[in-house]
DNA sequence: AAAAAGACTTAGAAAAATTTTT
DNA sequence: AAAAATTTTTCTAAGTCTTTTT
């Protein structure tokens, strides 16, 4: 690398940093300065006191940069077999640890490579972003096997594993603590495996459990609503979380990790109080797990049906649930208390609370039950009303018309349930550029229209044109569908709720009760394999 | 009872693979 | 055939929540 226009050669241990850096030059997180401070710190303590290098800033990592991308290319230019070749050595030398015996059969082991050192990649602003994630050893690593059973063989040699032990209670086969925050990194069995499959299952049945209680606890919180002390407190987040899906909300130490809130954690200056035409309003502004934003204002439903509608489309506005007016004016007035103005904005709205608590309460008015069943109920309950308005649509027929038809009818109840969970994915860099050349399509599409129109009026064969004309306008309104869609789907990612939150049986129900819809269509390879259990399960009555 | 440890689920980004468009 | 777009898989960070320790 160079330094102030110098050459500078590094030790490897310098280098290997150097790179790091260098490999993340084309990312966000170059231009941050915590990323910048927090290597440069780690890069000064390793080039020691009076080395040439000074300070980042005059530092270039453009001849590492070089390599890196001369390496990229040279891979990218293999050929085929090449390729093939490399593949299968790796897979080689992988095979002994992609599957385990348990219980004497064969099942598909998860991650068993261990994270490679690099620079650390936190979400947000995280304190410790660019920090050295370092080199894990085989001495770091703790195996967990049976007491008879061969243990996998330490793969690099000269090196042992930490130490071997034989937890049958526990589900994970090796694990070793980061550099970062000493966090756990467990390995464990793939998604699809036999084990993992029974806890899925486990998981909807306790949200099936407590969609008998509901009512009962709905009941409670109502009455709850009116009292004062943790008691209000507790209501209040409760109704929170059963009816806006957010999420519990553990303290966090804001000098390890990003700043970001959950129900109990949440701020005074995450709220808004608010009125409108149709009554007292809340703003939520906060964010969420992963730094998310979670930006909703929450109002009661406009008398006004072309507001509603209007409203509806919006995923910044939900509505109250129907029945439940009454106790969001409650609400509403809880949060005043609780925002007061005694309080700073930097205080907690629910002072007296932690998810600790609130959980221990949760389990006195169900067995089991803690504030995240909430989400994957309400969810999964969503996904199964949402389905099941197809039975008796007024546009029934249209929606079953086709596969695509059909698949949109789902992909919207999906959506419905995206947006109560907030499951949001980055809109792609190219995004207004594909826009754009959609729009520029359906405008040749409609040119051409035009085109046959004028065409049809003076020609004899217009029986011809006429197809034509039938033709090219369903291919408009397919287009404009698509874009409806991309438009719709910017930023919302389907796939959270539907890996982790939508009981698959309601799925695979659905799919067989409704002119038995392809499964495929919704549930892909890894997917079918996951949600083996359920598919075994449910037949066409099925019903969450 | 508070804090720490531990084990597991949930999450979006990035990489890789596949499909569609040009 | 190349490029672009889309889908799937991998990766690992970031949550939740229970258990154990202090």
């Amino acid at each position: 690398m160079k330094y102030k226009g110098e050459t500078v050669t590094l030790t490897p241990e310098q280098e290997a940093i150097a790179t790091m850096y260098a490999a993340m030059s084309r990312t966000d997180y170059a231009g941050k300065d915590v990323f910048k401070k927090n290597f440069w710190k780690e890069f000064h303590e390793r080039l020691g006191k009076n080395h040439a290098i000074k300070d980042l800033e005059h530092c270039d990592f453009k001849p590492i940069v070089d390599y890196l991308d001369a390496e990229r290319e040279k891979k990218k230019a293999l050929t085929k077999e090449e390729k093939a070749k490399i593949k299968e050595a790796k897979e080689k030398t992988e095979a002994p640890f992609v599957t385990v015996v348990l219980d004497s059969h064969l099942e598909k082991n998860g991650n068993f490579r261990v994270e490679p050192a690099g620079l650390f990649r936190g979400r947000g602003e995280h304190p410790k972003m660019g920090q050295v994630k370092g080199v894990i050893q085989p001495e770091d690593i703790t195996v967990n096997c049976s007491e008879d059973a061969c243990p996998p063989r330490c793969p690099l040699p000269g090196h042992a594993w930490q130490s071997l032990v034989h937890k049958d209670e526990q589900t994970w086969l090796a694990f070793y603590k980061d550099t970062i925050n000493g966090e756990f990194k467990y390995v464990f069995l793939s998604a699809g495996s036999s084990l993992k499959g029974q806890s899925d299952r486990e998981k909807f049945e306790k949200a099936r459990e407590l969609k008998k209680h509901v009512s009962r606890i709905r009941d409670m919180i109502t009455v709850g609503l009116k009292g004062s002390g943790v008691d209000m407190q507790r209501n209040t987040a409760l109704w929170l979380i059963d009816n806006l899906a957010i999420r519990a909300g553990n303290e966090k130490d804001t000098n390890e990790e990003a700043d970001t809130v959950g129900c109990c954690s949440l701020r005074v200056e995450h709220i808004t109080l608010g009125n409108d035409e149709d009554g007292p309003t809340i703003y939520f502004n906060f964010l969420g797990k992963d730094s998310i934003e979670y930006k909703n204002l929450v109002k009661l439903r406009p008398k006004d049906e072309d507001k509603a509608r209007e409203g509806e489309e919006n995923p910044c506005v939900s509505f109250v649930r129907e029945g439940e007016e009454k106790n969001f004016k409650r609400v509403v007035e809880n949060m005043k208390t609780l925002t007061s103005k005694s309080k700073k904005p930097t205080d907690d709205v629910f002072d007296q609370l932690n998810t600790s608590t609130l959980n221990t309460y949760l389990k006195e008015l169900m067995p089991g039950l803690s504030a995240k069943v909430f989400r994957t109920y309400n969810a999964s309950f969503t996904l199964d009303q949402e389905l099941y308005k197809l039975a008796d649509h007024p546009d029934k027929a249209r929606f079953l018309r086709n596969d695509a038809t059909q698949l949109k009818f789902y992909n919207d109840a999906n959506y419905q349930v995206a947006i109560l969970c907030n499951h949001s994915r980055a809109v792609s860099k190219t995004f207004d550029s594909q826009v754009e050349k959609m729009d520029e399509k359906i405008k040749a599409l409609h040119d051409e229209l035009a085109d046959l129109k004028k065409k049809k009026k003076s020609a004899d064969n217009t029986d011809q044109i006429k197809k034509k004309i039938a033709s090219l306008e369903e291919r408009i309104s397919k287009q404009e569908t698509q874009k409806q869609i991309k438009l719709k789907l910017a930023g919302v990612a389907l796939s959270t709720s539907k890996v982790n939150y939508l009981d698959p049986r309601i799925t695979v129900a659905w799919c067989k009760r409704f002119g038995n819809f392809p499964l495929n269509k919704v549930f892909n390879k890894s997917l079918i394999t996951k949600f083996k259990w359920a598919i075994d399960e449910a037949d066409e009555d099925w019903r969450f």
